[in-house]
This record gives structure tokens, C-alpha cells and sequence, in this order.
RNA sequence: GGGCCCGUAGCUCAGCCAGGACAGAGCGCCGGCCUGCGGAGCCGGUGGUCCGGGGUUCAAAUCCCCGCGGGCCCGCCA
């Protein structure tokens, strides 16, 4: 891994001036708890005698960046020399215009498949999550110099497409109002139709069960009808309209036809699926644009089963199937293990069923289509690595489909494609479905964060329509990647909405006043070369407890950045700039820069600043963030 | 019934994978700072059986085992 790096450095410095191996110096060196110097060698963790230790102690000092060090029980605490470490950072964020990313030495090249949200209702807040943390995935291993493509599939074939066909069916046009964006519009006839067609399915089931079934399924109906009386009041048109002709025609019956003619690729059904699909996908490109999550190639799953790849698959299935349930299936018992289970990150004790390759009445499912499009995805692309983003929930499906393809000897396929799985996004109580319409959209969460921006502006004697919209989209990205993508997160406007400390507003805002400072300078006629400013800057300028905390924090930054890219995980950066930004406006509120009369003090200042600056706009960009220079 | 994930301050979260010094932030609450380079700020205070119980270890929020609570999965749905 190639870039600079402060810390690594100093590890380097530190192992040979104490003639330590540099793993051991690796593994054992820490930021030192507040009062124990800068750095701290855990000494057990690097395998280090306390004899050792303490001839290290001494010779450490060969190390230009430490002025000395401390033996404290199991710990060495190393006292850095300000002038020496906090020059050398500065130098290396005036040197390199991207300080914090590193250069990946054997790039690759990786698919990442994200959002694929079923294309019959808007983008919901969970499909948010995916989102964000497709689109910083999608960044972060670019920024580190693999060749990156991202792909949506587009689930047009199975039922909820069949669902929504036969809703503009029933409905008699397939017009959309002008005054809505396409994918609600479709979104609401889907939810109707679903509905209505699940009470008509009910009512049939209740009209023969008896006893407890009896009174589960009377339950299951009023909880329906419940739903089918929001609706009605949401979109009475629509529900009017579809709700007359139900009577006379038997939902299951028709939802079937629609699906078997689609799989067949009868060309009418074609038409009419497609034409609401591709509307609904203008919707989400919509949505997507705006909330920086744009996707550049998108696969239509029909396409697969219409050109034969999945019927490829089956047929290369059918030659390992056995029996099961009276259906043919995969059975993995066969080749299963500890090792392979190992080799393709399946959890060790996770029960795998055996796969069903096709229904009975010769339409396929959707595992098996997914295997045929993981192979179109390795081979149109000719990538070593594929990522799907795709929530925790599908980790038995996603553990199916590589042991698929490890069983039909595609081993470099299944060893290599990554399952990045996240949790869903909840509501206080609240349980969302698409199904039912009842969801969250992003569209609405970010009108509404746009709004509440604009009211803090005003508040602030501005009104920018563009940089409410941006900052809106800002809080909302941070706050979905702020959090753990293993720990489901709580949908709760209040804390989409906080503006405060931990957001993204905060950050954007402290971006702007280091932006303001420059501005300030130029106008008193600074000259802001930073490489000048760097041969004139007094080293000694750390000696300030504060801007050498500062310093610190931006030595850490390329660190942060590579623990983030390794893991994928946004909240190690997320967390990281919050912290930098406290640390940054403490010290702003303590000492003025422009005013400062020592030019080389001055000068060094500036420089603190500039490196705050580079480090906000680096991370906000990885997080997908755009940093605005003015607010 | 089996499996996966989560459980840390009143609330929202970091720290756990690679065990180390008194467990950290923000919000909330209480009290200060407002003629200064941008106050979405700054300073201080308040607040914790790290879900419970065992075990491993010189050392456990972190690793192992047994429980408890919550979410999700176990379909010829996607």
C-alpha cells in the first residue's frame, strides 16, 4: 500500500532506533491514553521483555520523531518530538493533494451490485442504507486505484411485477399524473392491487378454515382491511377504480398468467411490464442522482431468462440435483466442510437447505437466476471481486447461491464473491412494507431534510435553495452511514433531522469556516502557498497543547482511512471527522489565525487549517459527500 | 426447534474482529461564554451492575460456554 503516512512513519522509525521487528512494533503501538505521552507500546502484546523495554527506552531517542520515552509497567510511553512529527504531517498534507488515500498496489477490478430494489414502488429509507453504503464502497475502492463498476438488477421477473401489471390493467391505461414522480404513482397501484388481491385470497381461505386457523386468519383480514382503508383515502381514485372490477375477477389466477406469459417473453405482457418497470426506474435514477448514489449499468433479470443464461444454469444444475421434498434440488451436504465454509465466508454452524431449481410448473426462482447473474456480472466486467450490498436478512440465499457455484465448479467466482451484508432500517414500532404502502420514502425524508435546512438558513439571513438541497442529502447519507452497517438502525426523524455536533451539517460548517479563514486571508493580502508557508512556519508551533492535538488527529487521518477500506465500514471515517471537527473548533474558539502578529506562527496556523481542510473534504467526498465552501 | 445479528449513560451511538492504565462522544438536563477569523460554536458539571452468570488470562466491554431480551432468516417468495 502506497501513500503517506505519518504513523506509519513512526513505526518505522521507532522499530529501528529500539532495534525492534517492525510487526511487533505494529501490533503493540497505540494512541496513548490522555496523560500518557503521545504513543504507547503495550509491551506483553509486542512480545518485548521488560529488559528490552528498558534498553529501548534509551535508544528509542535515535528516532528524530520522539524526544523521549517512559517505562510505565506493561506500557512504554513515547513522548513525541512536536517540531520534527508535526513538520513532517504538514509536509505530507502539503505534498500530496489526496493525504489520507493510499494507492492499492495490485489493484482490482470489482463489480459492486447495490440498492436493486424491487422496481414497483419508490425507494424506501431502508433502501437508503443500501444505498449510501453501496455508493461509499463504490468510492472508497476507486479512491484507492481499483477499477470499480456499479450495477443495479432490475427484479422484474416473479410475482410483484405481475401484481402491478394487473393493477394498469385493472386501472385501464398505463398513464402517469404529471404531477407525481413516476415510481410513487406505481408504487400506490402496487399496494392497492397487493392488497386487494391478499384480502380476496383470505376470504376464500376463511370461507372453509375453522377454529384457531379461523380466528388467525379473521385477524389477518382486519388488519387488511385496515390497510385497504388507508389506502383508499391516500389514492381513491386508484382504489375505486381497481376495487370495482375485483369482484369479477380471480386475483391469483390472473397475477399467474401474467408472470408465466412474462417468463415466456409473449410480447404484449412484455409491453406492458416493461413500460411500468422503465417508468419506475426513471423514478429511482431520479432519486438516486440526488442523493449521490448514482449506478452506471443496470442488468433487467428478464433479460437473463429470455437469453437463456438461466436456462444454461438449470440445466448445469440438473446434473448435480437430487430429489428433495419432491422437487428437484441442490443438495450441499455433499461437498460441504469446514474449510470450504471458510473459503467462502459461510458462517460455520448456518443450516443450508437444500436449493430448489425450479417450480413445477417450469418457471425458474429467483436463487437460481441470481447464479446466472453472478456469472454475468464476473464475466461482462472480467472482475476478480464482486460485492453485493444486500441486507442481513438474505444471508441464507447469498450463502446458497456461491455454494451454487462452487458445486458447479465456478470456484474462483464463488470464492471471490462478497456478500456485504447490512441490517434493515426500522421504524419506532412501526413495521414497513411496500407491500401494504406503508413505508418511508427517501424522496419524502429528503424534502423534508432540504426544509429543515432552509429554515436554520434563514434563521442565518440566507436562502439557497442549492445548498439546503445539499446539505439536507448530506445529513441524511451521514446519518445512514454513522452507524455500524452490522447494527440495525432506528428510522427516527428526530435524529435523521439533528443538526447538531454529530451530523453532517456540523462538518459541512466547519468546512465552510475553514473556507471563511482562507477568504479572510486573501482579503488582508496572506499569500497562501502552502509550500511557502511550510519553509517559513516556526516548528516549534506544537508546543501549544491544542494545535498539537490537532496535529495528531490529522498524523491519524491516512490510518483511519486504510482501517475503513479494509473493513468497508463508514463509521471508522464517519466517527473520525466528527472528532477532528471538536478538536478543530475548541481550538478556533481559542486562538485567532489572521490576527496572529508572528508571521512564522502565523504561517504554521494557516497550515493547521489548510490540513483540517484537506482531511474534512477527503473524508466527506469518500462518504459521498460534497463539502461546500460557503454556506 | 435450529441459525445469523444486536444488547455499553435517560436517549442515539463509538470502542469488541487483532484482550491492556481510571469505559468515550453527541443529545438531554444544570451552570457559564455573545463588540474578535462564520455561535449549526466554545468551557464546565450531571449521568454507566458495559444484559445476567460462569470460564480462560498477570489482565475481559473485548475471547469461550450457558442463559435472558430484541430484530431477522429457515418458501416450488424475492
Amino acid at each position: 500500500m502506497m501513500c503517506l503516512n505519518p504513523i506509519d512513519r513512526l513505526r518505522g522509525c521507532i522499530a529501528s532506533a529500539a532495534g525492534l521487528p517492525i510487526n511487533a512494533v505494529v501490533a503493540s503501538l497505540e494512541v496513548a491514553k490522555e496523560g500518557f505521552g503521545d504513543y504507547t507500546l503495550v509491551l506483553p502484546k509486542a512480545g518485548i521483555s521488560k529488559a528490552q523495554a528498558e534498553e529501548a527506552a534509551k535508544t528509542i531517542t535515535r528516532c528524530s520523531l520522539v524526544s523521549r520515552a517512559q517505562l510505565s509497567g506493561i506500557y512504554l510511553n513515547i513522548y513525541l518530538n512536536r517540531e520534527e512529527f508535526a513538520y513532517t504531517t504538514l509536509e505530507n498534507v502539503v505534498g500530496y493533494p489526496d493525504y489520507g488515500i493510499c494507492r492499492e498496489e495490485k489493484p482490482k477490478r470489482i463489480v459492486v451490485e447495490y440498492v436493486s430494489a424491487n422496481p414497483i414502488h419508490p425507494l424506501h429509507i431502508g433502501a437508503a442504507r443500501n444505498a449510501a453504503l453501496g455508493s461509499f464502497i463504490a468510492k472508497i475502492l476507486k479512491s484507492f486505484g481499483n477499477e470499480v463498476q456499479t450495477r443495479f438488477y432490475i427484479n422484474d421477473v416473479g410475482r410483484q411485477t405481475a401484481v402491478v401489471a394487473l393493477g394498469f390493467k385493472l386501472l385501464g391505461k398505463v398513464e402517469l399524473p404529471d404531477n407525481m414522480k413516476p415510481d410513487h404513482f406505481i408504487g400506490l397501484v402496487y399496494a392497492v392491487t397487493s392488497t386487494l388481491a391478499d384480502i380476496q385470497s383470505i376470504k376464500k381461505r376463511l370461507a372453509t378454515a375453522t377454529g384457531e386457523e379461523s380466528k388467525r386468519l379473521q385477524e389477518e383480514l382486519d388488519q387488511l382491511l385496515a390497510d385497504a382503508a388507508r389506502l383508499s383515502k391516500i389514492a381513491p381514485d386508484i382504489f375505486t377504480a381497481i376495487s370495482e372490477k375485483a369482484r369479477d375477477i380471480d386475483f391469483e389466477e390472473e397475477i399467474s398468467k401474467i408472470m408465466k406469459s412474462y417468463e415466456a417473453g409473449e410480447p404484449e405482457t412484455v409491453k406492458l411490464v416493461r413500460s411500468i418497470v422503465e417508468k419506475c426506474i426513471e423514478g429511482f435514477k431520479e432519486t438516486l442522482r440526488r442523493f449521490g448514489a448514482e449506478i452506471e449499468v443496470w442488468d433487467w433479470e428478464s433479460d437473463l431468462v429470455w437469453s437463456g443464461e438461466v436456462a444454461k444454469v438449470i440445466e448445469m444444475l440438473k446434473k448435480v440435483a437430487t430429489v428433495h421434498k419432491g422437487a428437484l434440488a441442490v443438495d450441499f451436504k455433499a461437498i460441504d466442510s469446514p474449510e470450504l465454509r471458510a473459503r467462502l465466508g459461510i458462517p460455520k454452524n448456518l443450516e443450508v437447505p437444500p436449493l430448489v431449481i425450479m417450480r413445477s410448473d417450469g418457471t425458474t426462482l429467483y436463487t437460481v437466476r441470481d447464479i446466472a447473474y453472478t456469472l454475468k456480472k464476473f464475466r461482462e466486467f472480467n472482475a476478480d471481486r464482486v460485492i453485493n450490498v444486500i441486507a442481513a436478512e438474505q444471508t441464507l440465499a447469498q450463502a446458497q447461491l456461491r455454494l451454487a457455484l462452487y458445486m458447479l465448479g465456478f470456484t474462483r467466482e464463488a470464492e471471490n464473491l462478497l456478500h456485504y451484508s447490512y441490517e434493515m432500517v426500522s421504524m419506532e414500532g412501526v413495521k414497513m412494507s411496500s407491500r401494504r404502502g406503508r413505508i418511508v420514502t427517501l424522496d419524502e425524508v429528503l424534502d423534508e431534510a432540504k426544509r429543515r435546512v432552509l429554515v436554520e438558513l434563514e434563521k442565518r439571513g440566507s436562502q439557497s435553495q442549492e445548498v439546503a438541497e445539499k446539505m439536507g442529502v448530506a445529513a441524511v447519507r451521514f446519518y445512514l452511514l454513522s452507524v455500524t452497517p452490522s447494527r440495525p438502525v432506528k428510522f427516527s426523524w428526530s435524529l435523521v433531522l439533528d443538526f447538531e455536533k454529530n451530523s453532517a451539517p456540523y462538518l459541512l460548517y466547519t468546512y465552510a469556516r475553514t473556507e471563511g479563514i482562507f477568504r479572510k486571508a486573501r482579503e488582508v493580502g496572506i499569500e497562501l502557498s502552502w509550500s511557502k508557508l511550510l519553509e517559513i512556519m516556526d516548528r516549534r508551533f506544537a508546543e501549544h497543547e491544542r494545535r498539537w492535538r490537532l496535529v495528531k488527529l490529522v498524523a491519524q487521518f491516512p490510518e483511519t482511512m486504510l482501517a475503513s477500506y479494509r473493513s468497508l465500514d463508514p463509521s471508522t471515517l464517519a466517527v473520525y471527522l466528527l472528532k477532528l471537527a471538536d478538536e478543530f473548533n475548541s481550538w478556533y474558539d481559542e486562538e485567532p489565525v489572521i490576527t496572529e502578529p508572528k508571521e512564522s506562527i502565523r504561517a504554521a496556523k494557516l497550515l493547521l487549517v489548510y490540513a483540517v481542510n484537506r482531511v474534512i473534504s477527503t473524508g466527506l467526498q469518500i462518504l459521498g459527500i460534497e463539502p461546500l465552501p460557503q454556506i
